[in-house]
DNA sequence: CTGAAAGCGCTAACAC
DNA sequence: GTGTTAGCGCTTTCAG
């Protein structure tokens, strides 16, 4: 192990009690000039502070963990990323852990759960309903009681706090404005199985399609969430007697999806046929054409998140702890990708 | 804190070196029952080890930091995500921390490393050139010994074992393969500042070009390597009076602007002008039209990375290791977006 | 203002 | 086979 408190105590002719006290600033007035000398042989020597023995001593991390199903999910990135930024403004460290490989190194997923409880003061778990079921963290919550809110999903029976999008809102406003460009025949893509947000959008969508009695039947096309699945119903779309003029991927991915099956087969977007999807990920800005899509406030998600878990962490005692729920307002951004239908020009 | 293995000693009437030994499966037996009660109490409690005092008192953490410049950063992202996924096969856990924001909390980058120093078995660096100077990492170094490897990167002063691409092998290839479909009108957009990645692309690019007397004044054009410069190189270009037949970015991300510039412009991939680039991210092959790339093998990249880090985390005495650097080969992966030339059909 | 001492939870060497 | 003990590096109470 490295240079320890005591090693730069016996150099500077002190206890290491001193030394733990200038080095955390402890409320304590301390001579200037031992103060100062301790300092500079720290800085000298290089040290650096084990923080598994001030972890152990403390039961302060002064790390949050950051679970995400999935690294290569661009929308977990995204949420992922607003979550450091915000936390970097923080005493907090940013600890993040993927399970998309929990499978493979134990049989329990809730495995990566516990392996991380006893290293950080809270964790905020991103997605992940595929890999970790609500009863897997119901089950952890219950054992540890450690400040925890889920982002995007929300667990069921109301003990976990989360953050979550208003996704009724998100498709309102996406479809009122399809509608007054003048579409009639609006696909929804769909996914399968489906999450929580997708459902939520879905819901909502055949709501409004209904009330507005327009068609909605064999326009419904699933896939799972990734581009090659969403290249796979825009050409069944494409391919279907009564086209639609307007087409909504259920995310990005898939609408980006359905773009490349317009591309390569020649129907122009959006003079042919409109696109449009849901969270506004950083490729929505640069596809071409970009798209319109009903983006979330990242920002806004992360700093719930972090408030929330700052407010559990402050809590004195966590185990009957009422959960709370924040939702986040997305917004419409319209881009290259939607239009007026042909037949209306 | 939670329950500690004490606790479970006294539940089970036993010392609490029995119930550790028991839980780490030590090489010494223990009837039967008594292990049996043990692991079940355990169980039945929810038993959480104390990673911070199992790391205090062995010195052994079972974490491996992952430290990448921008997890919003496409490259970074496969490269992260291939690492995590070798890791995911050994008994060590990955943990990753960004530098994106290591500015925000403490003037000197080199915090971000100290900071983590003591909680895991080794380090990769992936990227952050711009963050973390090779003074820096050098210093850190030689403070600490820790296993390190840096990835996509090499420090100078050959200390630091490193994993990097052939970048003059896949810039040949590359080129290769335009100059066969008779391109001879060859622009390569540049970034500005230059990394070793980018700056080793476009030495090669520049010598065969030279060697076959092509033009190449005026088709370089400084971008910074994000989607958005690659959209005004793409502007500029297309605005010369000597058109470029091909555009090669020095990253996929230069590329997919450079296509969208041509998108906005009326200008069709690949039967006005073809694009390429390399890396091979994920967007590579869902843009339209898909792209041309020189691939990293990034699961390669990243077992190379581990391979070292043990090979590392096994020598007895670090401060004397020999350095040692391992090349990954690149693929060239042809797409939609490059072709025969117009004027050549 | 500063030192001595206890102890966080755990592993491992040593007794028996 | 199992218990006792020491101690990893640190913070913090208690003396002085």
């Amino acid at each position: 192990m490295g240079l320890s408190i005591s090693d730069i105590a016996k150099l500077a002719g002190v206890s290491h009690s001193t030394v733990s006290r200038v080095l955390n600033d402890a409320p304590i007035r301390i001579s200037a000039q031992k103060r100062e000398q301790i300092i500079q042989i720290a800085q000298r020597m290089n040290y650096i502070p084990n923080r598994s023995a001030q972890a152990l001593k403390t039961g302060r991390h002064g790390r949050i963990a950051v679970i995400a199903y999935d690294i290569t999910d661009a929308f977990a990135v995204e949420c992922v990323s607003a979550v450091e930024t915000i936390l970097s403004g923080s005493p907090y460290h940013a600890l993040w852990m993927s399970c998309a490989h929990a499978d493979k190194k134990e049989t329990d997923p809730l495995n990566l759960l516990t392996e991380v409880a006893q290293s950080v003061d809270g964790i905020i778990i991103i997605l992940a309903d595929n890999y970790l079921t609500d009863t897997a963290i119901l089950k952890f919550w219950a054992a540890t009681h450690l400040p925890l809110v889920t982002v995007i999903r929300r667990v069921s029976g109301d003990v976990i706090s989360s953050v979550t999008i208003d996704n009724e809102y998100g498709t309102t406003i996406l479809m009122e404005y399809l509608l007054k460009l003048g579409h009639e025949q609006i696909a929804f893509c769909y996914c399968n199985p489906p999450n929580q947000s997708a459902s939520g959008r879905y819901e909502v969508y055949q709501q409004i399609v209904k009330s507005k009695h327009l068609p909605v039947d064999l326009l419904q096309v699933p896939v799972d969430g990734t581009a090659s699945n969403g290249y796979s119903a825009g050409m069944k779309l494409l391919n279907t007697p009564k086209k639609p003029t307007a087409i909504i991927g259920f995310d990005d991915l898939t609408a980006i999806g359905v773009i490349k099956a317009c591309f390569d087969m020649g129907v122009k977007v959006p003079a042919e046929v409109s696109v449009a999807a849901f969270d506004n990920i950083r490729m929505a800005e640069i596809s071409s054409p970009s798209l319109t899509t009903v983006s979330t406030d990242y920002s806004e998600l992360a700093q719930m998140a972090i408030d929330e878990l700052n407010n559990q962490i402050n809590q004195p005692n966590l185990s009957n702890y009422i959960a709370k729920h924040h939702i986040s307002k997305p917004a419409l951004i319209t881009r290259q990708s939607t239009a007026i239908p042909k037949s209306k020009v």
